[in-house]
DNA sequence: TATTGACCTGAAGTTAGGTTTAGATATTAT
DNA sequence: ATAATATCTAAACCTAACTTCAGGTCAATA
């Protein structure tokens, strides 16, 4: 059994954050002695459960209802594949606009730099795409389609 | 020159967004007619260069500073050019980050998937990362690094 | 002239995931 | 017993990028 500092320490999370969880529902059913929160090894796993969802992207009320699913067993399996699936769908989606936004980034980053060579932005002003280097052109193209 | 009405038309989106533009700066010296702000060439211009900055994931102020550094001509390409080489470096973190998360995913879709099969989850338990499918293996073994 | 529709403002509300504050209670060390 | 430290709560605050609201003005139509 832990205090709320001492689980602080263990996961480097701010006591308020705990708090903030608890109060949220990821803790559901954690001891209490004369109003002071126990953390048994339940909570400890509901925690490293938390820490990876979170790093997979879904929201405090997503793990919520996934714990709770977990709690009823092998009848929600498929829920929590669907919970998944779905999740899966939002991060390749980010990815990919990401990903336009970097070659956004790089041709700005490509464009800056010959315009301080130049000191002004005539040559690119004049510049069509067949005329830039292949991975600026391919940048500025995925962006633009 | 055009109302507030047709360039959120023309643009798709919202009048109130176009107001809290004007508001944090984004279209300095916009002419107004008894207070009613007229959008000319230059502010379609302006609007789509916030467009494409969004997209590159720079924030408001960002791209606040951005417009002001361009109407200073040349002597700000540099600073222009470190704007986007940090926020390429931003991206390029984000989009590591999310590559993981997917990793983490993925296998969380694949466990189901199984337990589903399986109707429990003995077997998944019992089962070492080298009797997992590669793919698997990989997602498993990069999001535990 | 009256009314409709488009426009204006400042202020408050929204969302998520916390953090901070104030004041109360509990535990631990001296 | 007292002082210091740790914990508790509810409520307010925070950020970013908007949105909504209440109340007022402006311009064109009936």
């Amino acid at each position: 059994m832990y205090t709320i500092g001492q689980i602080s320490e263990m996961f480097h999370l701010p006591i308020s954050t705990l708090r903030y969880y608890d109060k949220e529902g990821l803790f559901p059913d954690m001891e209490r002695v004369s109003g002071i929160r126990k953390f048994s090894e339940k909570e400890i796993e509901a925690l490293r459960a938390i820490e990876c969802l979170k790093k997979s992207g879904l929201e405090i009320k997503d793990i919520k209802q996934f714990m709770e699913w977990c709690g009823k067993g092998s009848e929600t399996y498929s829920q929590r594949r669907d919970l998944f699936l779905k999740q899966k769908e939002i991060i390749e989606s980010e990815i990919q606009r990401m990903n336009q936004a970097l070659d956004m980034i790089k041709f700005k980053c490509w464009y800056y730099e010959q315009a301080m060579k130049d000191g002004n932005e005539d040559r690119l002003h004049s510049m069509k795409p067949e005329d830039m280097p292949e991975e600026i052109r391919q940048a500025y193209k995925n962006t633009h389609k």
